[in-house]
DNA sequence: CGGAATCCCTTGGGATACTG
DNA sequence: CAGTATCCCAAGGGATTCCG
């Protein structure tokens, strides 16, 4: 997302942390986490894999797919997801045009990841949403004690 | 990421949240991963919540350990966290004042995502960076042929 | 020390219109 | 159908300053 156009990026960015070791989930997972996080972190990829899991789909299908997305994000998400190698597209010239994308390899590890995501989500949401409002409830919005 | 203040009202915000028929993996993965999304997808929430795994931290901790982050995103992401119930503050009142942060229960869970995520970008970013070369190798940014 | 407030530029992303 | 191109607003987030 980011490209050489930085204005606003820090020297040495987002690219060192302290952590000594380096095993494979262990303390270095910051640096990583920003990695992917920059990556599929954005509103719609992780949606746009999830979508076509194992399914290749037309870019209408996709639009319809997807609640909320519209057809130009859905169009800048599937470059960006093409671009990482974890969808292809492929066009066929007919009239009218046809264009299908399928998970790749790569992208199909990610399922993996939003299912975690997904998973986590559904057993925890409710905490989530009960532990929010009881902070609202200490820490009233703008008013003192009414 | 702005606490109680109520002014944020996105327009064509995803508000509906009917989990309760939740299918754990189906179609409609989607409304769960941008659900949580919503709430650790920033750009810090994963990694504060990765730098404070078990052990509580003060502010200026967590300010040193996470190389990248402005004292104020520092700020606003322990605050939502908290809010979240996926981490505690607590302060003493002592001069000058000592802050400590730690995770809840309900946020370590959250590191299993950080060790999901972590384990699929070091596994796999080198591919992607290696696609995204062959992409932009084709289709050049901004010039013709060159 | 730990924040809260302000400033202000950058980015995300929706709406709409046009094209091959 | 499957995009591209513009416009434009709102959110994200860094830098800086002030305060208990």
């Amino acid at each position: 997302m980011n490209a050489a156009k930085g204005t606003s990026v820090s020297p040495g960015d987002r690219g060192v942390v302290d952590y000594e070791h380096s095993c494979e989930a262990g303390p270095e997972v910051g640096r990583t986490i920003r990695d992917v996080l920059d990556r599929v972190g954005d509103k719609w990829s992780l949606l746009v894999i999830a979508t076509l899991r194992e399914e290749r789909m037309r870019f209408s299908e996709l639009l319809r797919h997807i609640p909320g997305i519209s057809q130009r994000m859905l169009t800048l998400t599937l470059r960006q997801l093409e671009r990482d190698g974890l969808i292809t597209r492929t066009a066929y010239a007919e009239v009218p045009p046809r264009v299908e994308y399928e998970l790749t390899a790569l992208g199909g590890t990610l399922v993996v990841i939003a299912r975690t995501i997904g998973d986590w989500a559904i057993a925890h949401h409710g905490e989530i949403e009960r532990s929010r409002a009881r902070y609202d409830a200490r820490r009233p919005p703008h008013g003192g004690a009414e």
